[in-house]
DNA sequence: TTGAAAGCGATACCAC
DNA sequence: GTGGTATCGCTTTCAA
């Protein structure tokens, strides 16, 4: 990668242009459609640009094309590995594809994420991949941005959007049937958010409760470990014969404040008390007995969402796609009673 | 926020100095210094500006300028949270001075780390935050980049640059005495990676045992929690008169995996062994006893890094700065022995 | 197949 | 204090 230590500035495409013995127009064809210039200039520009060390300056492509080659993923908290597995097979994705990717971390501020969306428009992204907060979700347009959005894991209330998440109501329903089968009967639901994805895992929690003709029982709590452990500890206090008899955690930060609040209560599980809940997050194999998860396949909605993306920007007229894909029941001792 | 639905183009600064019938000139003055413009033709100005919903166009700027008020941040590892932290206190700085932040993963792949410096230097950035892969580490030279570079948490060789970083062979050696003091006197050191921080965590180490006279036991591998549960496995496995009483881990993953040994070992902390090491990750409070770490400044790192970075980039002449920080000691079970 | 020239939207210089 | 104009580096007509 040489570059010429002479020259105060980067070379520009005139530069090359004049090396090569050409215009500035077959510079730029050769780097867009190579195969639209003879082969003897093509080789000799393409000479010319390796011994100037020539990098185009995307500024001033950006500025004539009206637009950058580049993708926005801002989600909602970089620190979820649920998140990062999805950033990097996004990532994989754009470059291949010789995008680049920008990676914001909204922190589940609206405000933050409204900077953020500004900025991806400001940069005239080609495409963003977003997981909205919660507000969001509530006024989401996709014709209001001027990029097509592609959403992830959490769904806004109708509007049609390209979209790609879990079966969440599905995936609930699995892990409640579960607890059941392992002769659980007071299973309390740790319901975290009013999100789209915590209204679709409570319903089906309930519904698997239902057809069984047992009764629900849901703790509407923020998503964070400290309120789930609070919420966790009084119902952990109460009689054997009436405390639940289960606790589902419909994401990872309450699972783990359900544990905490488990432990300190002195209680042994499964025996005692089961746990199961969302998200296979690293820390779940570290307690004995492990704990019981849903994992959702991060790689997969991550090719998903960068697929569909890649799709809009190609054809933008095209009908909205909704992708929901299927997670796996990884069970542990947290939950696996022996017979 | 509005914007003139009838226009199919965004305004630029053209439409804005039309309606507010002064010059682009003008126009961009207000922009950058509204006080070289008389108040009442800059609240003309403004006001144009908020009827048209106008933004900046970056790309033209950046054409202009030769530059982009935008910095990159290259992490090693977006997962660990020492890096999501850091990422927090320089996204404060930067915003505040209403700087970009761009974030990037290199995930330890040397080729990444280059492909995103090369791209921060595409995207002109002002300056970049940097904790290098060692192997850049050992030919790391500022003025090899085409913008301001300050590094964090990673040393190179011999070079001179802004830098911030713990003051390594401190903390391991507060570590290495707390274990001394609590009574053990076999401490074997999980070592990983061959990084400036990795070898003077080591020396810190060595040097508390030998003023004590005593013997160090050096693993020296790869930084990841399987390869350090691999080495500790068969070192508890050996003749309690002979096996190590304490086991410290030089970073986060290492000091999972040894915990991870003792737990399979089935031995007790702190009596039958203690365990301490660095980083205060989250699960570090889970198991019970909990694992006594020393915890960095994330924040402080950060926002040190971030300032380092502004400094230069206002005085590009000035001389490399290095920042050393300390750490804080968090005593748990883990190596808190009962008198 | 190749090249000359216009123009993207902003800023910087230099007159006034 | 204000405005005209050249210019940043590239892509895109359009004509040869």
């Amino acid at each position: 990668m040489p570059a010429d230590p002479s020259s105060p500035h980067p070379p520009s495409i005139k530069d090359v242009a004049r090396r090569a013995n050409a215009s500035t127009t077959t510079v730029s064809r050769v780097l867009s459609q190579p195969d639209a210039v003879r082969p003897d200039l093509r080789q000799r520009v393409q000479q010319a640009i390796a011994e100037l060390g020539y990098r185009p300056n995307l500024a001033a492509r950006r500025l004539r094309q009206q637009r950058a080659s580049l993708i926005g993923l801002i989600v909602s908290d970089i620190r979820n590995p649920f998140f990062t597995d999805i950033s990097r097979a996004v990532e994989d994705m754009a470059y291949r594809h010789g995008l680049r990717l920008i990676l914001c971390n909204s922190d589940e501020d609206p405000a933050k994420e409204q900077s953020y969306l500004e900025l991806m428009a400001d940069e005239q992204a080609s495409g963003v991949i977003l997981s909205p907060t919660p507000e969001l979700t509530r006024r989401f347009r996709a014709d209001q941005h001027p990029f097509p959005v592609v959403l992830v894991d959490r769904a806004p209330d109708d509007t049609p959007t390209d979209l790609v998440l879990l079966d969440n109501a599905h995936a609930a329903r699995r892990l409640t049937e579960h607890l059941l089968d392992q002769g659980c009967r007071r299973i309390a639901l740790l319901a975290g958010s009013r999100s789209s994805t915590g209204r679709e895992r409570q319903a089906g929690y309930e519904a698997a409760l239902r057809e069984r003709g047992l009764a629900p029982q849901v703790l509407p709590l923020r998503p964070t470990a400290d309120e789930g452990q609070a919420a966790a500890a009084p119902l952990l206090a109460t009689d054997p014969a009436e405390r639940p008899d289960a606790l589902l955690a419909t994401n990872g930060l309450l699972l783990l404040g359900a544990w905490k609040a488990i432990r300190a209560a002195g209680l042994t599980m499964p025996t005692d008390i089961a746990l199961a809940g969302f998200d296979n997050n690293d820390w779940t194999t570290l307690p004995e007995p492990a704990v019981t998860v849903l994992a959702q396949p991060t790689a997969d909605i991550g090719r998903s969402a960068a697929e569909l993306l890649l799709q809009r920007m190609a054809e933008p007229a095209r009908p909205p796609r909704r992708i929901v894909l299927e997670g796996t029941l990884m069970v542990r001792g947290s939950s696996a009673r022996q017979v």
